[in-house]
DNA sequence: TACGCGTACAATTTTACCTCA
DNA sequence: ACTGAGGTAAAATTGTACGCG
């Protein structure tokens, strides 16, 4: 399974090439071999004959839905209603087999997609038509690719955006660990009181850059709004342990007692 | 304002292909 | 070597929402 993922890494839909062709337009189902067929062997030592490029489905409207991608750019669902749109598809209702076959992008023809997408990740129609032409695919057929693609994007990044969230949460979390044991040194220190009144300064003492004043015990306990501002603000200066807001104070809170 | 059309998107289904027992 | 089950990626479908003329 793994060699898959990395294979098909963030949708690059490189599929084996099945369909070997020297001809970078390769489609050897242009023209010549719409309604041909070919046998394939497949790993699993199947054999089927099988349209080239699958284009039993897709090659046979190609034409007249590039015709149609124009004036009424199609081939898009939702324009087709009152029957299944799997119906739609040559009026014919032929073997239910093949209606729905599924079409392998060759490497060509996905790499094409890939770079127009880098693009734009959205076509016009007349973008699409011209692309589905260039790669002898139905327009309807890019338009999906190119949602496909978009849907892969955006999951893609909701993943990074998880694990961004997921590491910032392992630092929060880190932080507070180490705040709480501050405040239990500092409590600590506070049942001796000869030491507490030697001690430097605890590290997560602040000083507001408005007043100019450290905040004591009386002040965090009713922080001004600018007070906690800029506490905020002077956190970085105040080494490792202070590098994240929400717990800003806290540990000055142990002087209440 | 209602309506039809075209498009994008999310969710889901279907298909092709891979790995492994 | 062959086969079927299970899993994954991606192509395709379906349903919905939105903007525009």
């Amino acid at each position: 399974m793994m060699m898959m993922i990395e294979k098909e890494d963030l949708g690059l839909s490189l599929s084996l090439n099945l369909f070997p062709t020297s001809n970078p337009h390769h489609l050897s189902s242009s023209s010549s071999s719409s309604g041909g067929a070919c046998i394939i062997t497949s790993m699993d030592g199947k054999s089927e004959a099988r349209p080239l490029f699958g284009i039993d489905v897709n090659r046979a409207e190609a034409e007249e839905d590039e015709a149609a991608a124009l004036s009424s750019p199609n081939s898009t669902v939702s324009s087709v209603s009152g029957r299944k749109r799997n119906e739609r598809e040559d009026g014919e209702d032929e073997d239910a087999e093949t209606s729905r076959k599924k079409l392998r992008l060759s490497k060509d023809q996905s790499a094409i997609l890939e770079d127009t997408f880098k693009d734009h990740n959205t076509l016009n129609p007349k973008q699409k038509l011209a692309l589905a032409k260039q790669l002898g695919l139905r327009p309807r057929q890019v338009e999906v690719w190119f949602q496909n693609r978009r849907a892969r994007t955006k999951l893609k990044q909701t993943e990074v955006d998880c694990e961004v969230l997921k590491r910032c949460c392992e630092n929060l979390t880190e932080e507070n660990r180490k705040l709480q044991r501050e405040v239990q040194e500092l409590r600590a220190l506070k049942l001796s009181p000869n030491l507490y009144m030697q001690m430097t300064p605890p590290t997560t003492l602040t000083m507001c850059p408005s007043c100019e004043r450290f905040a004591v015990p009386s002040d965090s306990a009713t922080p001004a709004r600018h007070h906690l501002k800029a506490q905020a603000q002077i956190r970085p200066i105040l080494g490792p342990l202070a590098s994240s807001a929400p717990v800003l104070h806290r540990p000055l809170d142990a002087f209440r007692h």
